[in-house]
RNA sequence: GCUGAGGUGGUGGAAUGGCAGACACGCUAGCUUUAGGAGCUAGUGCCGCAAGGCGUGAGGGUUCAAGUCCCUCCCUCAGCACCA
């Protein structure tokens, strides 16, 4: 017998199922199809890590056990590899990002091969290949095209570290997710995708899919749509020293969720910003002191939120409310926030906590004034419905050098006459009334001249510089180099020059997942509607779509799965794909933390290096290990040894595997070690299922334990096959040592244990002929004693009886609970 | 502050209202001439020589029976955060 040497056979095995292809997916088939999905790693400089490994083996395994259920299963691998380490690592060593990004991805695929993943690797793609951004290109043109593209000069969320202009979905807190430097406004022209006008889609579509919880309450959150009315609140003509038209305003619009009690909205609540205080300098009489107060709530504003309510009475403007006709006074208060709603609302102490604790520290009226209908109000008012969203539109530009241009031109010839464009700007006209009732979001007329790059010139590939360095002024690296900016319109022909910003990091990342169907198609064809429309293109995308199980990190509840969700919804829209929601079921792995409890990061010296693990204990035993530490959406800590008990299992395992002549000799499995095999095949194959991979692996520990020389060969096998999607390369070792197949090398797929059918457990064999049955006193456990299951209460209490005589006749048996097949409880007094 | 999920040995963690601590790490003792993070056997929640008692964040309750259900409180994590 050979001892257990992962180092000798898992290369081996890798080597042959690369060599048979048992884990390439077909693109049809009489089979019903399957498709796992894991988040494609951004293939840093420091390689893998061990959260790409827990997730990608918890999929793994549920695709291993897909194809043993004879699924045909597409299981992809790919690199998101635009994004800014690499940038920032090229600006630092001045080498070119595509060398770099090259040399990592290359570590990464070595890295994951040595894992023994069921990749379908003929379907790598790289974000940064050429051939494959030419398709994010043309994607990002259907987005022009349909006028959901646009040009403005905005406030955007600029990191001054980064140098770089920030989604909102990019800012936590502040700060920037990426460096947690401060982020500040900084007004530049950007080119935004009107995800607003999808809010309700992506909020919809989230009703008919299987998401875990939380995300769906994130995505909610975070889209933020709230029903209410907007009200104007006329100026008071009547109010002593006030007009009903002060600095040329006659009304202040609130938005209000609850029309219905405007009886009771005793004053207007302004925020310290609002645009109308500045037009009142005239009319406010105390204006010098409301100007000192505002400024302060600016200040507190910056620091801490919670400061406490505050706010001071605008002299000299009155309001009416415009239900009752009563007068009401107007104030500036900071807890009214200048970018929700319109910046003003009605206050209404009897009904909202936080205008109650204001009216009540400033003595204003609490009103408790009846509730009318919303119809009632909207009519007495002249208010209207209005549906608004926290979803803003998504900020698509990045002033860097390594991500995807932008393929736009700009050209001052057709930016005198519009002709091309007419499309694009007759639905942005019509948008733009739409949008201010949604969003207020304003177009400007920066598109005109804008011209898309046609598709027989895509890609539009990034030319190589020799600086990376982003400029403080905001412009790209790419506007340094001018032989690339000026070039023809492709309109008209006359001078023009390119777009120079580059799509951010998430762009690649909204379509990955439909261009694996696709992959080689993709790169041999140039990007056109008619080839994306093609039957070649979408059989295979309404064959493997939609996703059936997508796996991966909760950061990007609200990041990378609203913006690819908004994708498909688009391109579903335009006839493009077959289905709107892309993923049919979202789960998340918890993070792998380092030993100390800390986030794993360079420089803490804590980081858990993948290749010395698969070099000390193999790809098995880190696999196993990763599954089994604990449960799989919960955050844990790497402990030291913890690997070596999924090592001893895997020895014990090989002990009792590469032993054949042992397992020939015992004919039958021992009754309890076959019932025992058969509980252990039903609860790995739910547990699979619910993603408890942590109590499948203890299952099979628990049966292994009481394994060794009560099993038959042919049972043995059974166990191997459970045992094979979480390690598949031993599993494939024994399997092939019990003379299933004489070839190291596969040939054809029915010799490799990863093709063998998924046992099925016989339900006969898992109910128990005997239980322990408990006896209690007073329910307290006082002996126990094997019994026939089936037992009637009378004889069970005869069999209990002796065994608890001790504590019987301390009293007097009032009553006896019998559960069947459990307990009896005597209770005494 | 609000919402959600949690709090179980020295550690990671198991437990359809029915023997709490499966499985694993660690530890203790013994065996084995034992290259190796070895292997094997026994033990390992706490107190106690034992019988037994006590034990799932704290306190109360429901129940023959509570880690599990209900109430109050404390703490941890996640999300939202003065969103009108």
């Amino acid at each position: 017998m050979t001892r257990y040497n992962p180092k000798e056979i898992e290369p081996k095995w890798q080597a042959a199922w690369e060599q048979s292809g048992i884990y390439k997916a077909e693109d049809q088939g009489e089979k019903p199809k399957w498709y796992s999905l894991i988040e494609f790693p951004y293939p840093s400089g420091a390689g893998l890590h061990t959260g790409h490994i827990r997730s990608n083996t918890a999929l793994d395994i549920v695709s291993r056990k897909r194809r043993m259920q004879g699924f045909n299963v597409l299981y992809p691998i790919g690199w998101d590899a635009f994004g800014l380490p690499t940038e920032n690592f090229a600006i630092k060593t001045g080498r070119p990002p595509q060398e770099v990004t090259k040399e990592n991805t290359d570590t990464f695929r070595r890295q994951l091969k040595s894992l023994g993943y069921s990749f379908d690797w003929s379907r790598e793609v790289d974000t940064t290949d050429p051939n494959y951004y030419k398709w994010t290109q043309w994607l990002f043109l259907q987005f022009f095209k349909e006028g959901l593209a646009y040009k403005d000069k905005i406030n955007i969320n600029w990191c001054p570290k980064c140098k770089i202009g920030l989604a909102n979905e990019e800012v936590e807190q502040g700060s920037c997710e990426r460096c947690g430097g401060p982020v500040e406004a900084r007004e530049k022209e950007q080119w935004i995708l009107k995800m607003t006008e999808y809010a309700d889609k992506l909020l919809d579509g989230l009703d008919g899919v299987d998401f875990l919880p939380e995300i769906k309450t994130q995505q909610r959150n975070w889209i933020g749509r709230s029903e209410g009315a907007e009200i104007n609140f006329p100026l008071s003509p009547f109010s002593k020293g006030s007009t009903p038209q002060a600095g040329g305003i006659s009304s202040i619009k609130v938005f209000t969720t609850r029309p219905d009690t405007i009886y009771g909205a005793t004053f207007i609540a302004l925020a310290p910003n609002h645009s109308a205080i500045g037009n009142w300098k005239l009319e406010i009489g105390n204006y010098p002191e409301v100007k000192v107060f505002i400024e302060k709530a600016k200040e507190e504003a910056e620091g801490q939120r919670n400061a406490d309510k505050a706010g001071i009475c605008l002299q000299g403007i009155t309001a009416l409310n415009p239900a009752t006709g009563e007068e009401i006074p107007v104030w500036v208060v900071n807890y009214v926030l200048g970018d929700v709603g319109t910046g003003a609302i009605m206050a209404v102490p009897q009904h909202d906590e936080r205008d109650r604790e204001f009216a009540e520290k400033y003595n204003l009226p609490i009103l408790d004034k009846p509730l009318a209908s919303w119809e009632e109000v909207l009519e007495k008012t002249g208010g209207k419905k209005v549906v608004r969203y926290k979803l803003r539109d998504w900020v698509f530009s990045r002033q860097r050098y390594w991500g995807e241009p932008i393929p736009l031109v700009f050209c001052a010839n057709c930016a005198k006459e519009p002709g091309e464009n007419s499309k694009h700007e007759a639905r942005n006209s019509k948008q733009i009334q739409n949008s201010k009732v949604q969003t207020e979001n304003k177009y400007s007329d920066l598109n005109y001249g804008w011209v898309a790059v046609p598709d027989e010139q895509l890609p539009v590939e990034l030319p190589r510089v020799e600086k990376y360095q982003p400029t403080d002024t905001g412009e790209s690296p790419l506007a340094g180099i001018t032989e690339w900016v000026n070039t023809a319109c492709p309109s008209c022909g006359g001078p023009a020059t390119r777009e120079t910003d580059v799509m951010p990091n998430w762009a690649g990342s909204s379509w990955y997942f439909i261009s694996y169907c696709i992959a080689e198609n993709l790169k041999s064809q140039a990007p056109s509607i008619k080839q994306f429309t093609s039957p070649e293109f979408q059989n295979k995308l309404k064959y493997w779509l939609p996703i059936d199980w997508y796996n991966g990190g909760m950061e990007h509840s609200t990041r990378h799965l609203l913006y690819a969700r908004f994708w498909m919804q688009f391109l579903h829209d335009q006839g493009l794909v077959p289905v709107a929601e892309p993923f049919a079921k979202r789960t998340a792995q918890g993070m792998v933390l380092a030993a100390d409890g800390k986030k794993m990061s360079k420089s803490l010296g804590n980081v858990v290096n993948p290749d010395e693990l698969v070099n000390e204990f193999g790809a098995d035993a880190v696999r196993l290990y990763e599954m089994f530490m604990g449960p799989f959406d919960q955050a844990i800590a790497w402990a030291e040894r913890g690997i070596l008990g999924p090592w001893r299992f895997l020895e014990k395992v090989w002990n009792i595997g590469s032993r054949v002549h042992f397992l020939e000799e015992r004919v039958e499995t021992l009754p309890e070690v076959k019932r025992k095999l058969h509980q252990t095949i039903k609860k790995v194959s739910e547990d699979i299922e619910g993603l408890s991979m942590n109590t499948a692996v203890s299952t099979m520990m628990e049966f292994v334990n009481m394994a060794p020389g009560k099993i038959s060969k042919a049972d043995w096998q059974l166990l191997l096959r459970i045992l094979a999607p979480f390690a598949p390369h031993i599993t494939e070792e024994l399997y092939q040592l019990l003379g299933n197949s004489k070839h190291e090398v596969l040939n054809s797929k029915g010799q490799s244990i990863h093709s063998q059918p998924w046992p099925e457990y016989d339900e006969a064999l898992l109910v128990e002929e005997k239980f322990e049955l408990v006896i209690q006193v007073n329910g307290k456990v006082r002996a126990t004693v094997s019994a026939q299951k089936g037992i009637s209460q009378a004889q069970a209490e005869e069999m209990a009886k002796p065994a608890v005589s001790k504590w019987l006749e301390e009293g007097e048996v009032k009553k006896i609970v019998f559960v069947a097949d459990r307990l009896i409880n005597f209770i005494v007094s």
